[in-house]
DNA sequence: ATGCCGCGATACTCGCGA
């Protein structure tokens, strides 16, 4: 089962793209994040002509998760994370296909830090932490993948030095990732990649891209049943350099069966 | 060192992303 995250930016703005790396690539399972869309207003027609079923958690303007499957039934479980009813904003949704919990997310990005909106990213990581030793807990096989706007070390910034006071890469960002995976989640590009420079997002501008001026932001926490079905991973660079892309790249992993 | 780009809303500019 090849399964595979692409932080879209705008799902109709870049439907085209998003089309022709689906016809390209056919991934089984797709999370798509910063859908940028009202729920109404999902492009549900052209996914369908796609082959994919789809389910997703819109909202106007920003945020925005989805959860596509190729020729599969998805079944949902929850949209929104639990512990907070006051949050308003769509950044998880989460679905069985294939007797898999497959957890969608987008984690905030928390700049300007130190400031409101990080204490809203530190305050949703924790809300995470807590549904995800759940599902830990339940022994199910669970794939928590999406845009986690966290690089996870010095190896996955292009100038870590640069980065020290962001939000994606302050201390405290990195200490709740590791808290998180060390509940015992394995970072799947990591754990078969353990020492390459791997990126998964590049902005628009300074000719990112171009330079190589990445970060990876972009993850696959597996739990412990799914760690050792894990056959490959990778990203899809090539499209980043598409017209009308995301700043995103797809990334993707494959599973064997049980 | 810096949203320099790109998008959506309902605009003629701003908030937001990372």
């Amino acid at each position: 089962m090849k399964i595979a995250t692409y932080n879209v930016n705008g799902v109709n703005g870049r439907l085209p793209v998003l089309l022709r790396w689906l016809q390209e690539t056919q991934p089984d399972v797709v999370c798509l994040q910063e859908l940028k869309a009202p729920q109404e207003n999902f492009p549900l027609q052209a996914i369908n002509d796609a082959g994919y079923n789809a389910i997703w958690h819109g909202q106007k303007s920003w945020n925005g998760v989805a959860i596509l499957a190729r020729g599969l039934e998805i079944k949902e479980l929850r949209q929104g994370l639990p512990g907070d009813p006051e949050d308003i904003q769509s950044r998880y949704i989460e679905a069985v296909i294939n007797d898999v919990v497959i957890g969608c997310l987008y984690l905030p990005n928390g700049n300007p830090a130190p400031g409101p909106k990080f204490d809203y990213k530190l305050g949703w990581f924790q809300r995470l932490a807590s549904h995800a030793a759940g599902l830990i807990a339940s022994g199910l096989p669970v794939v928590l993948t999406g845009d986690y706007n966290v690089m996870p070390t010095e190896l996955d910034v292009y100038k870590p030095e640069r980065w020290l006071d962001d939000a994606l890469f302050r201390p405290e960002t990195r200490l709740a990732f590791k808290n998180l995976v060390d509940q015992g989640w394995t970072d799947a590009l990591r754990k078969l990649y353990p020492d390459e420079v791997i990126y998964t997002f590049f902005d628009y501008f300074r000719n990112a891209y171009g330079r190589n001026a990445g970060l990876r932001i972009d993850h696959f926490l597996l739990s412990p049943s799914l760690e050792g079905r894990l056959l490959a991973a990778g990203v899809d660079r090539h499209v980043r350099g598409w017209e009308k892309t995301s700043d995103h790249c797809p990334v993707w992993i494959e599973l064997g069966g049980e």
